[in-house]
DNA sequence: TTTAATGCAAACATTTTGCACCCTG
DNA sequence: CAGGGTGCAAAATGTTTGCATTAAA
């Protein structure tokens, strides 16, 4: 399940702020591209292409605060900038990136997520969320490799 | 595992790469402070602190180096600025990371990787490494809120 | 109408780079 | 002693912020 427009609007107003043209913008642009895992300036382009007027401040302000809210999550794919991807309900998850063409993939895994609360609680420590990086080959460029 | 000066002189020499004075020293400030998780800044200044004078673009110039070279990896703790670690022989683990106070304690864990490495298989993924991040509360902060 | 949010541009922080000089191999 | 490596300072990126203006509620 992903976040919703609905979820949104709760969210904000929950917190007292306000459900701007910008901000919904930002958000279903965030979660009508959940395949890309767009970053701050993709995410602003996409915006302006389509003729929207949004500034790049009000795009960082408002992926902050998405994230902040949890509406959002921020991403590292081993890039000089940050990711985002809408949080939906999955607490954890994993991203297969292919180190030749940069291509990202999630996967979720129960057993993971467990395992490594186990290994939290092991610590002391209480696990609030995890983000796995897997790096390596994707299907197509193995073979495009070994032709 | 840790990597050693060993595998550093091997390693760049294969490279056809000269193993300076400035490359030594970061190198070796990596692994000597492995359960610090430096980041560029951190290493430099312990470097110059100590008394020895290497420029903050010698230590980004060395760690791009040894990360490609896979000495060295570098690390993503949710900060706005990478932080490194050597690389040993561990292909891949990850990292509990409080909310609270930084804190980073490190875990390996086979069956983790194991699954990971099922997953990727499941989709034509050949997995080269991976990392996790795990944000929660460590012990000792968790103790201290609920007093 | 009130107050928070926006846009713009300037400020910041991190990382990269050009170039003259230096040191390793 | 040749060529890569270094330091320095300037530039390039990515992100944040102050302030006057605009628009939600």
């Amino acid at each position: 399940m992903t976040a919703e427009l609905g979820d949104f609007r709760e969210v904000l107003h929950a917190r007292k702020l306000k459900a701007t043209r910008a901000r919904r913008l930002v958000f279903q642009e965030i979660v009508s591209s959940s395949d890309i895992h767009p970053n701050a300036s993709e995410i602003h382009q996409r915006l302006t292409g389509r003729g929207e007027r949004v500034s790049l401040a009000s795009v960082y302000r408002t992926l902050g605060l998405l994230v902040k809210s949890g509406l959002v999550s921020q991403v590292d794919l081993g890039e000089d900038h940050s990711h985002y991807e809408s949080e939906g309900a999955k607490a954890g998850h994993g991203h297969l990136i292919c180190l030749s063409c940069g291509a990202v993939k999630e996967f979720s895994d129960a057993h993971i997520h467990r395992l490594i609360g186990r290994i939290g609680d092991g610590r002391g420590f209480e696990l609030d969320r995890f983000s796995i990086q897997a790096f390596g080959y994707c299907e197509r460029c193995r073979t495009k490799r070994s032709r």
